[in-house]
DNA sequence: TCGTAATATTACAAGTATGTGTCAGAAATG
DNA sequence: CATTTCTGACACATACTTGTAATATTACGA
């Protein structure tokens, strides 16, 4: 999973310390900037998943800062946290209309940021907030429906993946035929437990990609388990 | 342009006036309730595009709903903007890490929520807000009615028109027929899901432009998603 | 090493889901 | 009011999926 990658541009030095040390701590992949002119150019080289932005930096405004991100095609589309030691009310109003798409208000904890930012990524990009099951190098993405395997997309049928997707939300433990086809196939279905073995073949194949160890493991007299690889 | 639809939950009567005529007067479809199981009976039989949730309501309380509100899959990705009168950064927190997307503390101004609504609604689905959409190298102009592919103007029907821009609203999740159905053709239409097919190919003939690829992923036994070529 | 039991593989026919052309009535258009 | 476009349904064609059975292979203990 590759870490969500955050612009924090912030002139308070010890702020920006505490934050992109609990923000990495957290998982992502943080740089920091205490001017407006860098954050573009930053901004521009590798484009962020999303931009936590201070109102008031030295040089170019905050909102300035925000205005031409969103004029970057590159960046249009990147979410803004903006954060502001003022309460105005016309200053967060401004900030929204300017197309931050949220602002948080100094003082505030560390903690409150984060799950701002967890909640807006989970918005724009629902695999990098978790809405997706990881298990070794496979990767489940449930709502568009879709495995893949180091990238690569799998082809799979509505069976095997139903079966991929128990697995993967059960790894490592062994299920024997007859828990497969309860949780599989649904609860009292009339179907042979030797077709299990059948699909745990198709789905072998289903997921084979450049030569790489088969993550399903066989466990003679006692059923089958998804081994992270 | 359809109005965008908010369900307000809300047992202060006096604010929840103010609030519904408000944003009516802004061009929004408002409706209203006090009660949590009344917001949830609302909300499945006619899926709003966003919900404002006071955090203190009589019966369930605001979390709850909240929390159920993601549970169902009808209406698990529409956006949540909780009103708390609490102060506490614990209930903030709380709040998003259950699934809201954003909070208004009390006391707030009209004005101020609806810079938020907008600000929500433009991130989530920006075609409400009027903005155009682009999903690969498909462009979708909300007011003008009118969809391009690769720079050429698409000849597209009217239902045709209003898949493709949801689509384009939710690009790569998969929808079952009966979610199409619902969400395109209205709620509780009694119409053959068969005849969702006939539309996609409708619209996937009306789409085809220098025989590019097919962006209309079909899911067996699942629905269809639109990918981003 | 061998026999047995368990699992892997293959082939296939029946079942199920989707794609496509067409039509009649409805709705929109002028 | 005449004409055109749109819509929903149906039927047939096609593609994919699935359970089973038959056969091959492997693992394990005697």
């Amino acid at each position: 999973m590759s870490a969500p990658k955050l612009l924090l541009v912030e002139d308070d030095s010890a702020l920006a310390e505490l934050l992109k040390y609990r923000f990495e701590s957290e998982g992502y992949d943080v740089r920091v900037t205490a001017d407006g002119e860098e954050a573009m150019m930053l901004a521009a080289e590798d484009t962020p998943d999303l931009v936590i932005l201070d109102w008031m930096i030295e040089g170019v405004s905050g909102i300035e800062v925000c205005r031409r991100l969103r004029r970057e095609k590159e960046t249009a589309h990147v979410p803004i946290i903006m954060l502001t030691a003022r309460e105005a009310e016309d200053d967060r109003v401004r900030g929204l209309e300017t197309g931050a798409d949220d602002y948080v208000t100094k003082p505030f904890s560390p903690r409150e940021l984060l799950a701002r930012v967890s909640a807006v990524l989970r918005r724009v990009r629902p695999a990098l907030a978790g809405e997706t099951i990881e298990v070794g190098d496979l990767k489940l993405d449930p709502v568009a429906h879709r495995v893949e395997r180091r990238g690569r997309q799998l082809q799979i049928g509505p069976t095997e993946y139903r079966l991929i997707k128990f697995f993967m939300e059960h790894p490592r433990r062994v299920f024997s035929r007859g828990q497969l086809l309860d949780a599989v196939w649904g609860t009292g279905s009339e179907i042979e437990e030797r077709t299990v073995d059948v699909h745990i073949r198709r789905l072998r194949k289903a997921i084979t990609v450049d030569n790489a160890r088969d993550p399903i493991r066989t466990v003679r007299s006692a059923g089958y388990a998804l081994e992270p690889v």
